[in-house]
DNA sequence: TGAATGATCACG
DNA sequence: GTGATCATTCAT
């Protein structure tokens, strides 16, 4: 079943769990890559102090503002992406972070997305994810989480192992 | 441990 | 226009 958009107009922190073991599905030309889901990261509104929503509305952060259930994708230390999906609603900004799946289809072309070495560690971090399966900032970015988009998310019941939730990590604020 | 790297934002 | 900041990755 494909996640409604419906699912993203909720708590950022109820999200975040509930992606975990979700499938999300990228088009690429003629190739579809997939992958499970299984590292998320809440990020909430003003009251948190890394998130991009925090220091108010700017242009970069508005689609934390004015959308849920959309694709948010920026540019970190001028050579990495990092894939978001907006949640809650207007007036409240949210997002949850992606930042490792486990790969399901397509995994030879993701190989080919990924001009390293290291083929084992393919889509376990923010950026190599967004490498692996071709999303950047001019293509993904706004787009809403949808199939005719190219790029959606859906539930096969992918059974959830012990999820785990802690601070974050790797974060300076 | 540290270097690479460019968009974003505040200033005026 | 300038300059500070940054939610990462890879190789040493």
């Amino acid at each position: 079943m494909i996640l409604p958009l419906d699912f993203f107009h909720r708590d950022t922190v109820t999200v975040a769990r509930e992606l975990l073991g979700k499938k999300l599905v990228v088009k690429q030309g003629d190739d579809i890559l997939s992958g499970i889901i299984t590292e998320t990261e809440a990020y909430r509104g003003q009251d948190d102090p890394a998130s991009h929503a925090y220091p108010g509305i700017t242009p970069r952060n508005r689609l934390m503002y004015e959308t849920y259930g959309h694709v948010y994708v920026y540019l970190i230390y001028g050579m990495y992406h990092c894939l978001n999906f907006t949640t809650e609603s207007l007036r409240s900004p949210g997002a949850v972070l992606i930042r490792s799946i486990m790969p399901i289809d397509g995994i030879d072309s993701m190989q080919r997305n990924r001009q390293r070495s290291s083929l084992v560690h393919l889509t376990d971090g923010p950026g190599k994810l967004c490498q692996a399966l071709g999303i950047t900032k001019t293509t993904h970015n706004g787009l809403p989480l949808t199939p005719e988009s190219g790029i959606f998310l859906e539930d096969i019941g992918y059974p959830i192992t012990t999820p785990m939730c802690h601070t974050r990590i790797g974060i300076t604020k």
